[in-house]
DNA sequence: TTCAATACTTACCTTCAGGTAAGTGAGGAC
DNA sequence: GTCCTCACTTACCTGAAGGTAAGTATTGAA
């Protein structure tokens, strides 16, 4: 496995899905694929200001063992390599849309507060 | 603040809730006073085996300053402290039912496919 | 006078997630 | 024959998250 031990023995759901989810891009990626429906890795890459290509491989790898999202390799020249959701990965999506809009609602209630506004 | 730079500008919902969860034992403890309203600082301790004392009140003084949850302090000898959901820290919990759900589904699944079940 | 209970606090150390930067392979454009 | 694009790959490094273990304060009980 890419990273250390996953798919441990876990104490409870949100233990499991955490597992899955936590990486610093991982739910950028599937918000990112679930919008697009189809991106190429540079395409994630643009449009994740800030990843590095390592981190980048590294989680997606990482998301197709756990089956959340696809990996479909056109052998051209240069490679097109395109990523999309799985039912599971477009699944995860739907479960994490509450915790969104908490955070949503979380970020709004900050910024009326004057807390770390984003530039 | 206890750890590193947070409330940071966020890229999308998802990100700001994440800000408030991540930590190994936040989630758990979430759930734990879900379960119970009220726990004592050691009944917390034994209700998440392994967590450490240090870790334990860093996640706890954390959550507190996000508005996750309550200190009640009793003047006594030997000291009684108590925690509780605030409000927001509630509607977090109910928010991450869903990512629950899936994961408790997702553990299911990799049981039944034989893989790592838990000991 | 020493110990026990409780909720911390502090210093030190290990581990690992993530970052940086350079390299690879294949073929088409120039 | 050199450069370009694209999708990686690899080696190395840093910082932060988390663990370990010992110490603190208070007071009643033995």
């Amino acid at each position: 496995m890419t990273s250390g031990a996953r798919r441990g023995p876990y104490i409870c759901g949100i233990d499991a899905a955490m597992d899955v989810v936590s990486g610093k891009w991982k739910s950028l990626i599937l918000w990112e694929l679930n919008n697009y429906g189809t991106r190429r890795f540079g395409e994630l890459r643009r449009g994740l200001p800030g990843v590095s290509e390592k981190m980048l491989i590294q989680h997606l790898r990482e998301m197709e063992e756990d089956g959340l999202i696809h990996r479909e390799v056109y052998r051209e020249v240069p490679p097109r390599v395109e990523y999309s959701l799985t039912e599971h990965g477009a699944s995860l999506n739907e479960a994490l849309r509450p915790l969104g809009e908490w955070g949503q609602r979380r970020s709004e209630r900050l910024a009326a507060e004057g807390v770390a506004t984003p530039a």
